[in-house]
DNA sequence: GAGTTTGAAACT
DNA sequence: CAGTTTCAAACTC
């Protein structure tokens, strides 16, 4: 298996997944569908091919497509880590492709992308910002985000990476301390968690989902280039004049911004209070926990790394473990999925991962106590000791049980 | 469900 | 690096 992995991208970063929820997904993906598709779809961990990935531009041909499926399906069923994932089947079969939008109220169970014209090969795509694959429930078109195509992502992910070592870093960056305090202070309180980039919103004044520091459950900042900022979870402004309470804004009244924000922020906080339970989750929290999750990617194999099992972990970011079946998966700390996929205690999954965990570790994200103050950036790939931290943690996958199955 | 709006990502 | 275009999610009707 190779992994992408990684955590979560911006996007998503705030997004999160849940970090067992998104293993499990791909566990199950992987699995499950497969058992239509085992041959073509895999996981393996060591196809070199011809063009792979250093050369792979993200668009290919279906000839190379081909190709490259053809070889992925031999050297699946070599590889040792298939084993790994847990079975579980039909964790689609309830979800049949839908389309993505959610509605209200509805949980976004997981991420489901609708890409038509990127190919799921950029960062458009949200399966592919989080680094999972995409699996049935998205309603893509021509999508190259599947197993499959692996070395055709890896080789997207590395140009985009290239161009922007953070591309799939995560994007909100969250203190361990955050979890409670959003709730508490959640309004003038920005505290903690920032967004790495900071938005630039000019219209929706920060009070939607356009703009990703209100997605992600985290106050605009000083990063933020946005205008008229109402964040709920924190004001530009108030950033800016740390401490004081500031209560002006910038264009407009109060009033409305107050109360209703409040209002706004109440509900919001409902939800976020799933986030930051899972962020009380190191996993979580962590920009780097993801990976976990996820299903590595191929990296490793063009390398020329053995395949090992946990290895995807090491891939610079991504997480992709493969999903097969069951949904994207998710492992970006925060947004929205973070609240609805996860349906299974947090506590949980943790367990599971710390029984596999081995000490070498580099980041215990099973210990609650264990807190990254700051996402690892851009580098999480070339640290040794992170790789071997994570596979650790992909071997536990096969063990996982799944939590929540949802459809 | 179709169409519009929005802002990030990608491109020039 | 700034401006423009492309894209898909979020949102509205």
């Amino acid at each position: 298996m190779r992994n992408w992995c990684l955590l979560s991208p911006g996007r998503d970063s705030s997004r999160c997944i849940l970090p067992g929820i998104g293993l499990h997904l791909n566990a199950l993906a992987i699995n499950s569908k497969d058992s239509k598709k085992i041959k073509h779809e895999t996981f393996s961990s060591s196809i070199t091919l011809p063009g792979s990935a250093a050369s792979f531009h993200s668009r290919t041909t279906d000839r190379e497509l081909d190709e490259s499926l053809t070889l992925v399906s031999t050297e699946r069923d070599n590889d040792p880590n298939e084993n790994v994932v847990p079975l579980v089947e039909d964790f689609n079969q309830t979800s049949p492709k839908k389309k993505r939008r959610r509605l209200e109220g509805e949980p976004e169970a997981c991420k489901r992308c609708n890409c038509k014209k990127s190919k799921c090969l950029k960062l458009y795509c949200e399966c592919f910002a989080a680094g999972v694959y995409c699996i049935e429930p998205c309603a893509c078109q021509d999508c190259f985000n599947k197993p499959i195509h692996e070395d055709t992502v890896l080789a997207t992910r590395k140009q985009i990476e290239s161009r922007n070592p953070l591309a799939f870093a995560p994007k909100v960056i969250r203190s361990s301390e955050s979890a409670p305090e959003i709730r508490d202070e959640s309004i003038k309180t920005p505290a903690s968690a920032r967004h790495k980039r900071g938005c630039n919103c000019k219209k929706s004044t920060c009070l939607k989902k356009y703009c990703e520091c209100y997605q992600g459950g985290v106050g605009c900042s000083i990063n933020c280039r946005c205008e008229g900022c109402k964040n709920v979870f924190g004001r530009k402004d108030d950033f800016l004049n740390s401490g004081s309470a500031s209560m002006e804004m910038e264009d407009e009244p109060e009033d409305e911004t107050e109360a209703s924000v409040k209002n706004g922020v109440d509900k919001i906080l409902q939800k976020t209070e799933i986030q930051n339970n899972d962020e009380q989750n190191p996993n979580s929290a962590l920009p780097t926990t993801p990976l976990r999750f996820y299903r590595p990617l191929v990296q490793f194999s063009s390398k020329g790394k053995p395949p090992r099992s946990f290895l995807g972990i090491g891939s610079s970011s991504g997480l992709y473990t493969g999903h097969r079946h069951g949904k994207p998966n998710i492992l970006r700390p925060q947004s929205k999925f973070e609240k609805q996929c996860q349906n299974a205690p947090d506590d949980d999954i943790p367990e599971i991962l710390r029984e596999n965990h081995s000490p070498s570790s580099g980041i215990k994200t099973s210990s609650p106590n264990s807190k990254r103050v700051s996402p690892p950036q851009s580098n999480w790939g070339s640290s040794p000791g992170r790789r071997s931290g994570r596979k650790l943690i992909l071997q536990s996958i096969p063990s996982f049980p799944s939590l929540t199955p949802q459809h």
